[in-house]
DNA sequence: CCTACCGATCGGTAGG
DNA sequence: CCTACCGATCGGTAGG
């Protein structure tokens, strides 16, 4: 047993039970350890959070930051905004899970570090939506209430790895954005 | 302090600390209490989530109930069922926030029970979308993803409570949605 | 509603 | 990676 299957299974875990509801105990069943070995290779259950919770944001940065390279129009980033939160979903379900649910058992410090990253994606996103509303590809009233309707719109996707195919979820999500935003 | 106090102050502590995370010591200093002195009012921290997660879904449920009362066409339905959303998540904020995130810790019995009434409520609301469908008023692919879709699109409103006007936020949402399903 | 207390479980360490 | 163990905290009870 190595750190990044200890972590992959902790990931598992806090998925089904939630962070808090996870015992270290449960981890080292899970991976077939006693307890105290963990420590071996982790040096706190903060720390495994910490991992998941930060793999996940960089993701998320990085694909925003290779969609803001190219200069493509603000309806071709956004499709390709819904690829990135739905591919990134389906290739690590539980740790987008944990993302999505357990950040704010993070400590204070790692907590405002995530908030930072999670700010400038944030900043990053609406931006596109306003290109969008100025070049009259996209119609709506309040760009916040839209922008936190969208987010959240993709939070159910983890859960759709075995049920939908990829492809299948990005196409009916493209369809259901892109209408909802036009004139 | 009274159970309903005691109830309401838990839901506000669930909601930002989750379930699992709060103490009874944590509940207890909130409402002035010692933590031995809770249990004059409930018989265990399980009955409090319980009581939460039971009384949202029997708000949905019953507001389910008065939309399909009437006869009203799927596009006015579909309005309602937003209406409802907002409504629901404006009046009773820390109440949604638990029934959103926490109604996994409910104890094996309960979660039966609940999952009965939201597998019941899921149904008819799917069953609004596809006799939209069937008169040309929606448009979709697939029944299953546009419904989660909408769905997990309601479940951030409750954090909205401070920041937008509730009729600004069903303007939008009504907007958003329906667009999303127009031919 | 309080004082006093219980057994169970928690995250984590020492030492080999 | 294990055995043995720690202090802290947990949900909850007894008794008044």
């Amino acid at each position: 047993m190595n750190r990044e299957g200890i972590i992959l299974a902790a990931a598992d875990l806090f998925e089904s039970k939630g962070y808090s509801a996870t015992s270290m105990r449960d981890l080292a069943e899970k991976v077939g350890l006693m307890p105290s070995s963990l420590y071996s290779h982790i040096n706190s259950k903060q720390e495994i959070l910490k991992e998941i919770c930060m793999s996940c944001a960089d993701l998320f940065t990085k694909g925003m930051e290779e969609i803001l390279m190219k200069a493509d129009d603000p309806e071709l980033q956004l499709q390709k905004l819904i690829m990135l939160h739905i591919e990134t979903a389906y290739d690590h379900p539980s740790s987008i899970a944990v993302f999505n649910d357990d950040w704010r058992h993070l400590n204070e410090k790692d907590l405002v570090y995530f908030q930072k990253m999670r700010t400038q994606y944030e900043k990053n996103f609406k931006e596109i939506l306003i290109q969008g509303k100025k070049s009259h590809k996209f119609s709506f009233q309040n760009l916040e209430i839209v922008f936190v309707t969208i987010l959240s719109s993709f939070k159910w996707a983890y859960k759709g790895v075995d049920k939908f195919p990829k492809n299948l979820v990005i196409d009916e999500l493209n369809h259901f954005i892109l209408n909802a935003l036009k004139y």
